[in-house]
DNA sequence: CTGAGACTTGCGGATTTCGCAGCAATGGCG
DNA sequence: CGCCATTGCTGCGAAATCCGCAAGTCTCAG
């Protein structure tokens, strides 16, 4: 539903890109340490009014220039597994992508320059799951000529501070 | 801050996960949709009074179980360049692990199984900037032997739907 | 049995949200 | 130049929400 919002959208305003101004930064920063802080609060600390801070916060939720949402740590929410796998391609690498973005499994999926063309977190139950979606549904993609796994050990960061610098 | 110094409730929690129960999951998924949704329409969706709710919430936040957040996309928010590192360690890794998590360009910072001790997400305003975090700031930790980079072409897919499976 | 913990219900008061009516600045456009 | 539509902001009530608190229930463990 909206939980693609970021990625999806970030596409469709290649060309009409927001133009985020300085008060529209400093909102952020605020809803960043704290998603549900009041707008009243965000308005004294940015100079804004109530409602102007609410009306801004509106239209970059319908822009999809970020959402408010709840994170968590995937360890203590049941997924023991988690990996980055890296992929080689041959032919068309964004046809791949869009295959892999569709497995729910697949928490992130990025296209990069390097040795791999492709980069894709997974997040599993457990091993057994991670095997099977490694060894048999990615592998099985048309396109994907060998991968790498890196399973993760210990998350050590996970920020969501963009724009706070 | 809070009361953590009850005996029993501490050794709980300190080697990791709290066990959420179907409810806190419910409740988790509700704030995974929308960061600011009421805490009477949770309670409603997932068979809780208001009240109980709102204890619930504190609990998670308090255990850093999950956070409410406002996230967006770093191209829209004026951070061009993004890559994934992965990086070679001799020595202890925690160490480096955390030296490269005080780093505020590092994102992402995980301890992995295979041929790479750690990857991290770094987040670049441009490609100087980009080059200057890696060459010469990742590079100078002590510890990294070596590294290999992924620069973001294209971000196909981020979610936040952790527990929503 | 007793105490602790979690939940519910109920209740006010403080706070926040929300919609709407102005109002000023801006940018076409004839 | 005047007109008008748009945009973004403010101010203000009304409604909804948040928050702390108290009392009672239920379950579980010691």
């Amino acid at each position: 539903m909206h939980s693609e919002a970021v990625a999806s959208r970030s596409a469709d305003q290649r060309n009409g890109s927001p133009q985020l101004d300085a008060v529209s930064l400093a909102i952020i920063e605020q809803l960043q340490e704290d998603g549900r802080r009041p707008y009243a609060a965000i308005g004294k600390a940015v100079g804004l009014s109530e409602a102007a801070v609410r009306q801004r916060v509106q239209k970059l939720l319908d822009q999809g220039v970020m959402q408010i949402v709840a994170v968590t740590d995937p360890l203590t929410v049941g997924f023991r597994r988690q990996a980055m796998v890296g992929i080689h391609v041959e032919g068309d690498v964004e046809s791949v992508a869009d295959a892999l973005t569709a497995m729910s499994e697949c928490e992130y999926v990025v296209m990069t320059a390097g040795s791999f063309d492709l980069m894709v977190e997974i997040v599993c139950e457990d091993d057994d799951h991670l095997l099977d979606v490694i060894n048999r549904r990615i592998r099985a993609v048309p396109g994907v000529r060998s991968t790498e796994s890196f399973v993760y050990l210990k998350l050590k960061k996970q920020t969501y501070m963009w724009g706070t610098r």
